[in-house]
DNA sequence: GTACATCCTGACCACATGGTCAACCTCATG
DNA sequence: CATGAGGTTGACCATGTGGTCAGGATGTAC
């Protein structure tokens, strides 16, 4: 019914190019502005309202591009998840335990320094005891960590580190990681600076990098070169 | 001594003995109905009328006892911000680093165990930047990190453990632990389980406080029983 | 120009929100 | 009994909620 193709007419270009670009821009703009409202209010919190003000669009507007609050919920989990199924996604037994890890906690820092709103928005989700994420939780990302946990464990079984629960390792590199886009407000509140700085991320992803690898008994990547 | 006769007119003094029973058990189960809601839905997502259907009260009862949506969930902020302030409250430079490690962390990951709905109101309350607690952050609890911090500062000084960042240190220990509670919905969802038991507990604990502590090169207590 | 799809939005709806209030109930004491 | 303070709550209010819709604006293709 939106768009009727003509049988025979040489249409390549139905849309305008308006058409996509606007489409694209104001998309944009009103996942930005909802992902920002979403992790300081959790989904019952946030207004369509809010989001509208945040996006500089009236709310009907709003409603035009994403159909539902709930849907524009889901596509910012969405987004999310498939940010974070990029992380690591090719480890094998024969890598180097240490380098790793320190790419683990380094890659997952990047993340949660990157989008720091959707990183909020993923934790109120799961604060909330994960209404539209269960089943990804006890799924996808449920098998991402069972085959991580089973590399660690051979690592281990091989002598390369402590023999640690590989999946509370990973709950570990993901809490403290996390914790810097988090808990962002109480960092900043106790350290008394007004903005974690690059420098300052650097200095934490070795910092976890260290104690993290000392702790359980692996080599930093330095010692163990081929 | 449920009643003072009083020495000259029973005018000053009228409670009754159902008056403080009453009110208190009401408070009671209002709190612990509150805490819940506000912990998965954060201050806005919560609702009067949600609380009260928690709680097995009209709402107009609610606010007869609580004053105020707002007034209800300051007071929960408070009563959390007091059971925190009861953590590792008196150490000293002479103390043993592991003992003290340990303790902090078992005496931290108790507190999320006894409470999850007030650790998860607090998280909810930071991850929206902290409307109600900015004060205390970079106050009352800027201090208690400082000199906590000041400690661990000399025991490196010492020897007794890696010149490791202090207040980097504190917020690891605290996001580790924290994240049992906070993000329970994803720790069961990927282990599998139901819930988190009082053995999970244990082996936690002794995870982290093995791991932390080696990779701040902090030996374990010498005298440590089995 | 006409045609047509997309884009835009104020007005509107049914319902939920926090909070108020007046009327009621309960019950130990005088 | 009557008094009176605490406890209880349904009805009510102004405002906010997510969502709908009709009608117009805009821009490109013919």
């Amino acid at each position: 019914m939106p768009q009727t193709p003509s049988p025979e007419k040489p249409r390549t270009r139905i849309a305008s190019v308006s058409n996509g670009a606007t489409r694209e821009r104001n998309e944009r703009e009103i996942l930005t502005a909802a992902e920002r409202v979403f992790a300081a209010h959790g989904y019952r919190g946030a207004s369509v309202q809010a989001i509208a003000e945040a996006a500089g669009l009236p709310k009907s507007n709003v409603l035009y591009y994403m159909g539902s609050k709930r849907g524009l919920y889901v596509r910012l989990l969405e987004r999310m998840m498939a940010r974070w199924n990029a992380l690591l996604d090719d480890i094998s037994v024969d890598d180097d335990p240490a380098e790793v890890l320190e790419a683990f906690i380094r890659s997952k820092m990047e993340l949660s320094r990157r989008h720091p709103e959707g990183s909020r928005l993923f934790a109120a989700e799961i604060l909330g005891g994960a209404p539209f994420l269960q089943d990804y939780l006890s799924g996808e990302l449920r098998t991402w960590v069972e085959e991580r946990a089973r590399i660690f464990e051979q690592w281990a079984e091989r002598g390369l580190m402590d023999p640690v629960d590989p999946v509370w390792l990973i709950f570990l590199i993901w809490s403290a990681t996390q914790h810097y886009a988090d808990f962002e407000a109480q960092v900043l509140g106790i350290t008394g600076r007004d903005e974690i700085t690059d420098a300052d991320v650097e200095r934490i992803t070795a910092f976890l990098t260290q104690v993290i690898l000392k702790g359980c008994g692996v080599r930093p990547p330095a010692a163990a070169p081929d």
